[in-house]
DNA sequence: GGATACCTACCAACTAGTAGGATGATTTAT
DNA sequence: ATAAATCATCCTACTAGTTGGTAGGTATCC
C-alpha cells in the first residue's frame, strides 16, 4: 500500500470515464484533473494510452471474473447463480446517475480504435464470461431447473450478448427498471 | 438529384466511419479525405458535428425502419418476419471486413458525448424498433407460433438488446457464424 | 546513490469551427 | 432577351484549443 495508490487512482478515474463516456472521449487531461496530478505524471505510470487501456482491461477483467467465480463456486441453486450474475450488471447500471455501462461493453463498440493487445484482452473477457455462464447453464439443465435445446455455450453467448446490449439500451432510456424486466424475461425463457 | 449527392456522400462516409470506428473517432478530416472535398465544405453542408450526427441518425432511422415496416407488413409467417428482421443485422455484420456494427448500437455506447437532439433520435430508433418487434411477437403468439409468458413489449426489448449487443460481441470475435448461432437459439427459445 | 514519483515546459499533430473569396448557376429586374 | 443580383457550392487560409507524448529537472525514499 505505497506507490500503488496513485496507479490505482489513475485506473479508477480512467474506468469511470470509459464507462460513462467511452475510451475515445477519455484523455490524459481528464484523468489528470480527476486524480489531481499532472498529465506527465500519468505518463510515468502508463507510458501510452494503449498501455493504460490494457492495464484497465486486465484489472477490470480480473476483478469481474473473480466475482463471477465466487458466484459459480457458491453452493446455491443455478437459478440463484444466474440471478446473482445478472445482478452484477444491474448494480453497475444503478450506480451514480445511472449512466454507467459495463466497461467492456463500451470498449466493444470502440474495438477498432483499440490496440491489438487491448482487443485481445476484451475478447478474453467475453470468452471467460461466456464460459462461466455456460457452466451455470449446464448445471441448471442437468438439475432440470433450466430448459433449452442445443448448445449451452451458444446459449451463454446469447445471454451475455443480451446483458451487454441491454445495458446500453436501458441506459439510453435511463431505465434500470427496463433492464430488470428484460432480465427477468430472459430467465423465464430458459426456465424449465 | 442535383446538389444532394455531396450531402449524401458525406453522410455515407460518416456512417461507414461511425459503424466501424465510432463517432468520437470520426473527424471532419476523415470524411473530407473519403469524399474528396475540403473540410470547410463539409461545414457548409453540416455546420457542426452535432448537426451532422443528427442528420445521420435521422437518415439511418428512416431507412432502417422503412425496411422493417416492409417486413412487418408482408404476408408471411411471423416466424419468417422475425428471421428476416434478424437477417438485417446479420447483413450489416457480414459487410466488408465484417467489422461493421449497427450504427445506433455504436452510438449507444457513445451516448454521453452526443447532443441532446441526437440522443433523442437514438432513443426513438430503439423504441420504434421495439414497437415493430412487439407487433411481430404478438402476431406470432396469437397464431400459436410463438410461446412466451408476459409482456411482448419487454420480450421485444430483450430481443432487440440481444441483437445490438450480439453484433458488438460477435464482431469482436470476427464471427458472423457466432451471431447466426445465437440468433437461431434466441428464436428457438420463443418458439411454441 | 540509484530508483521512484512527480513536476514544468514543451512539441507536433489533430480537433471543430470561422472568415472571406472564387465560381457558376438560377432568379429577378429592366 | 439580357443585365443584375442572388444563391449554392466549394475553396484557401486561418484560429484557438486539445490530443498523446517527450525532455529534463527536483524531491524523496530505501
Amino acid at each position: 500500500m505505497k506507490t500503488r495508490d496513485t496507479k490505482n487512482e489513475i485506473l479508477d478515474a480512467a474506468q469511470e470515464y470509459v464507462q460513462r463516456w467511452g475510451a475515445n472521449a477519455m484523455s490524459y487531461q481528464h484523468i489528470s484533473e480527476a486524480v489531481g496530478i499532472r498529465k506527465a505524471s500519468i505518463h510515468h505510470h502508463f507510458p501510452t494510452k494503449e498501455k493504460l487501456l490494457e492495464a484497465l482491461i486486465d484489472r477490470y477483467s480480473d476483478y469481474f471474473l473473480g466475482l463471477v467465480d465466487a458466484i459459480v463456486a457458491s453452493p446455491v441453486e443455478p437459478k440463484t447463480k444466474l440471478r446473482q450474475y445478472t445482478a452484477m450488471f444491474e448494480a453497475t447500471l444503478s450506480q451514480g446517475k445511472q449512466d454507467k455501462a459495463c466497461m467492456c461493453g463500451m470498449l466493444g463498440a470502440e474495438l477498432a480504435t483499440l490496440g491489438s493487445s487491448a482487443a485481445e484482452g476484451l475478447r478474453r473477457f467475453y470468452r471467460e464470461n461466456e464460459k462461466r455462464l455456460a457452466k451455470i447453464l449446464d448445471e441448471g439443465r442437468q438439475a432440470d431447473k433450466f430448459h433449452f435445446e442445443g448448445s449451452s455455450r451458444v446459449t451463454a453467448q446469447l445471454i451475455f450478448s443480451f446483458l451487454e446490449g441491454g445495458m446500453l439500451i436501458a441506459r439510453a432510456e435511463g431505465s434500470v427498471r427496463q433492464f430488470q424486466d428484460m432480465t427477468r424475461q430472459m430467465l423465464k425463457l430458459i426456465q424449465a
